[in-house]
RNA sequence: GUGGUUGUAGUUCAGUUGGUUAGAACGCCUGAUUGUGGUUCAGGAGGUCGUGGGUUCGAGUCCCAUCUUCCACCCCA
């Protein structure tokens, strides 16, 4: 019986028009992180729980796909287990699950292959990832993420390398309506700290981070719950209130942030940061301090930024951060990293919603040969294999089919050129060629077409 | 995970307070045109109304469940 298909929630196909944008959109960040000296790595879609579950945080886990164990996945699960609920249930029953993103299954990588990557390491990835969140627009269960990371030194060169690919990437892409935000998790902790909050420090960027959603007000209200004093409202409301550019932001919060040693460390560590990048002879005019970006995952130390489009409503397109002790939990302590994740289907929805899609005149093949009959096909095989031979891509319609058919096979598909190929271009030995968007057509000789159209490339 | 929303032809959508045989546009196929695509004209095919139950003499229309879509939370690329 004929069943209705369907995909499952939050996954999409990417059929042909779809790809090409796709791949124009990878081609260009994976351009520019070759130019930067990064490598390439890919690792498997799955990975083992132990690997993934605590990485991202209590929420993080929650939205991680697991596996369920092949075979008679019951038969280790005793009676009394069934019972008591599924998280008893779920480590007895599944051991793998699929990748939530790339720098963790990374940081994994380099400890089990710590003797034979050269530190720093930089290696960039491009594969899906997979969240069990609640689709909506711009959110999928399955993306691709495209990361770029530098793991194994302290460096600030390195974050603005980051910072200065990001730039490029987006001006490759004729993209220009963006922001990037960026602070320190040293910052947080300095502002925590001076708020007397620094043993709430976790809850205390979640609020925070909040501001832009629900307001100041309600900001307060929430903090002062956690125990925040009137006296610290104050001093964060005065922290808030700085405004002015990137240099003249930092330097008044160093004046509040005085007496703490993490947070002055924070503020000249974006200094360096922009200073690095304007070395780089990049400006700055793209990026915005904002001491209340937070970003959610858990392991970021340092730096963090993310990136946003200005003039449509769409979530953050780029992100990322340093990370100092990530291969500690695998065993390998003293390594700090850094990277940068480019969410290539928010990038694309981003493009799309705003129109900056070049057009793809370039489709693969630049000629259709076109056979009337069965002995004119076997003419028209020998003349692809010259075709292709000469670089020239190109197709023939594979079963005899009316002129009408194939001609209009090769107008839908966009394919420019189409050679006919009857029985007095076989006497003659020389084949009309037809420039589709003008209808012109004359006959030469296979050399002569081959030249024609070697010529159309330039 | 919480609250809401959506689903009718390949696509975008009509479909009245429940009432005969569910429509349109575009697309697709065939022909006008047996050596010429796009334009035009004529004709044609294509629907378990997301799925499964229920109410009713009668359900695309009302009710329940489920899946899917989109949206707001949570969180995030």
């Amino acid at each position: 019986m004929a069943q209705k298909p369907s995909l499952p929630k939050g996954t999409r196909d990417f059929g042909p028009e779809q790809m090409f944008k796709r791949n124009y959109i990878i081609d260009t960040i994976k351009e520019v992180f070759k130019k930067y000296g990064f490598m390439p790595l890919e690792t498997p879609a799955m990975e083992n729980l132990s690997v993934l579950t605590g990485k991202y945080g209590d929420e993080g886990d929650q939205l991680l796909f697991r596996i369920l164990n092949s075979g008679d996945f019951l038969s280790k699960v005793s009676d009394t287990e069934l019972t008591e609920g599924y998280k008893t249930l779920s480590p007895k029953i599944s051991e793998k699950g699929l990748k939530y993103d790339l720098t963790v299954p990374f940081a994994r990588y380099v400890v089990m292959n710590q003797h034979d990557v050269t530190f720093p390491f930089k290696r960039y990835q491009i594969q899906p990832v997979w969240r069990a969140d609640r689709p909506q627009k711009g959110r999928y269960r399955e993306f691709y993420q495209c990361d770029a990371d530098i793991i194994g030194t302290n460096s600030l060169v390195c974050e603005a390398e980051l910072m200065a690919m990001v730039q490029e990437v987006y001006k490759k892409l004729s993209f220009d309506a963006y922001q990037i935000s960026i602070s320190n998790r040293k910052i947080l902790e300095g502002i925590s700290e001076v708020c007397g909050a620094k043993d709430e420090f976790g809850r205390f960027c979640v609020i925070l981070d909040k501001l832009d959603k629900i307001g100041q007000e309600k900001v307060f209200s929430e903090l002062s719950e956690v125990g925040l004093t009137k006296q610290s409202l104050q001093t964060l409301e005065s922290i808030l209130a700085i405004e002015g550019n990137n240099t003249s932001k930092l330097d008044e919060l160093a004046n509040i942030l005085a007496n703490s040693e993490v947070g002055m460390l924070g503020i000249a560590e974006v200094k360096e940061t922009l200073n690095n990048l304007s070395l780089l002879g990049f400006l700055t005019d793209k990026i915005s301090v904002d001491f209340t970006l937070a970003r959610g995952l858990s392991y970021y130390t340092g730096i963090i930024y993310e990136v946003k489009p200005t003039s449509i409503q769409m979530g953050t397109i780029t992100a990322g951060g340093r990370y100092d002790n990530l291969t500690g939990i695998f065993g390998l302590q003293g390594i700090s990293g850094v990277g940068i994740s480019f969410g290539i289907d928010r990038i694309y929805d981003t493009l799309e919603e705003l129109n900056l899609f070049p057009n793809s005149d370039a489709k693969y093949s630049k000629v259709l040969l076109v056979p009337f009959d069965d002995e004119a096909q076997k003419q028209a095989l020998q003349l692809l294999g010259q075709l292709r031979a000469a670089g020239i891509a190109s197709e023939v319609f594979p079963e005899p089919a009316k002129m009408k058919k194939q001609l209009g096979y090769a107008d839908k598909k966009g394919i420019p050129y189409v050679l006919l190929i009857g029985s007095e271009e076989i006497k003659q030995q020389r084949f009309t060629l037809k420039y589709m968007e003008t209808g012109k057509q004359d006959m030469f000789s296979i050399e002569d077409v081959i030249k024609n159209l070697q010529e159309e490339d330039h």
